[in-house]
DNA sequence: AGATAAATTTAGATTAGCCTAAAAATATTT
DNA sequence: AAATATTTTTAGGCTAATCTAAATTTATCT
């Protein structure tokens, strides 16, 4: 099956959208999503339903069938795997690279996939901690949770984040916290929720917020 | 200026009918070229030419602008790029790389253009020995010339093909003939122009048609 | 030069992917 | 259970890039 670039954009977003729970999603959510019409959505969603990629039921939305879902998979590792490409080699900053993979990840050719995955050192991650899946399409388990549901003195590790916008990238970059980092909760401010944090080694401590912890995800490090 | 993918496949096309010689070139060209019709043709060049990236002649064929031909030249340069990524860091054969570089050159980012020129060590020539421009568009000279058009006994290094078909690639490929190679013609049969060939430090000579010989090109070695 | 051939353009269609506005169906509120 | 609001679909249109067939222009041949 050869898809346009348009019809692989909507695969990769409903899947995205169901997020392994919803049973289906609506149109206008796939039109807010790819900030087109739902009009165009209807048109669009009726020609992957007739491609069997996905089950539609006028006026109660869609979900994908395991063809559809095969296909968007496919679509989020070259994503990801691309990402990851453009951090480790090309020295891109993660908060650069999305734009680039939105492109890239549109190039058709398994081989590519199966040779950059290789390159990479078959990694189970791109640049933001997001899964890469396999080439049988099985995403690696995550047991990473948000910096804001854990305790403090744990050694922790950085896994990656949960929002994607570059000001917030930006944000992290700037006081280093970055994947593959070691660090602490020092203290936590029951009042605002808000935290201190250290990094392995270094005596200076980072107060954020709530809300950026809650960005943040970790897992237990040795 | 954001040129459609097919805008870009015309300029690219156009300029590499052009051949740095021709004064112009004519609509049916291009059309065989790309594989469309003329008709198509004419409304795409009167488009190119509102945008003034070419001049054109109604009846009387097209040539490209300067503005024209440094998007044309930044194509190829993106081609070739992506081509020598995929047969020195991804381990592809010469002969499987143009049909990706095709998809790849489209990828619109000059950070990404002049990371990957960097990462690949700011080639001079692509996995065909031909000539990668450098960030201004400049080509480097190219001093390589058919191996048919050389002399016996003389010490010569292969630089490239100017015959793409990925058969042919795959017979060269086959007898080790690829770029970079050191060889010496031991003789030239006067009757056919067939040569018998050694690669430094082999015993086993390779004989080849004149045919072959003219579409590698060789470079004078130390 | 006139006839014929070849190349090019014009005219009219088609498809993919998008749009807006109106109509229809479903969901929510009173 | 009506009325109202929201969501979705339908209808009709647009643009980019392609096509075929017909008309026109240029080139070649006798
Ligand atoms: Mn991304
Ligand atoms: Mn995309
Ligand atoms: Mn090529
Ligand atoms: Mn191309």
């Amino acid at each position: 099956m050869n898809l346009s670039l348009a019809e692989e954009n909507y695969l990769k977003s409903i899947f995205q959208l169901l997020d392994n729970s919803k049973e289906r999603i609506n149109t206008n959510s796939i039109a807010e999503k790819l900030q087109i019409s739902a009009a165009t959505v209807t048109d669009m969603i009726r020609k992957l339903s007739d491609k069997k990629l996905l089950n539609y039921q006028k006026y109660y939305g869609v979900h994908l069938t395991a063809a559809g879902k095969k296909m968007a998979i496919s679509i989020i590792r070259r994503h990801r795997l691309w990402e990851l490409f453009l951090v480790e080699k090309l020295g891109f900053k993660w908060g650069e690279v999305h734009e680039i993979a939105e492109q890239l990840e549109h190039v058709k050719s398994d081989l590519l996939v199966e040779r950059l995955y290789n390159f990479l050192g078959r990694p189970e991650c791109d640049p933001h901690g997001d899964p890469i899946p396999d080439e049988s399409g099985n995403f690696p388990l995550q047991r990473a949770i948000p910096l804001s549901d854990t305790k403090v003195n744990i050694r922790l590790q950085i896994a990656g984040v949960n929002y994607h916008e570059t000001d917030f990238l930006d944000y992290l970059d700037e006081r280093g916290l970055l994947p593959g980092k070691k660090i602490k909760v020092n203290e936590i401010t029951q009042f605002d929720r808000s935290m201190d944090i250290q990094m392995t080694g270094q005596k200076k401590t980072i107060h954020i917020s709530h809300e950026v912890a809650s960005k943040i995800l970790v897992e237990a490090s040795a």
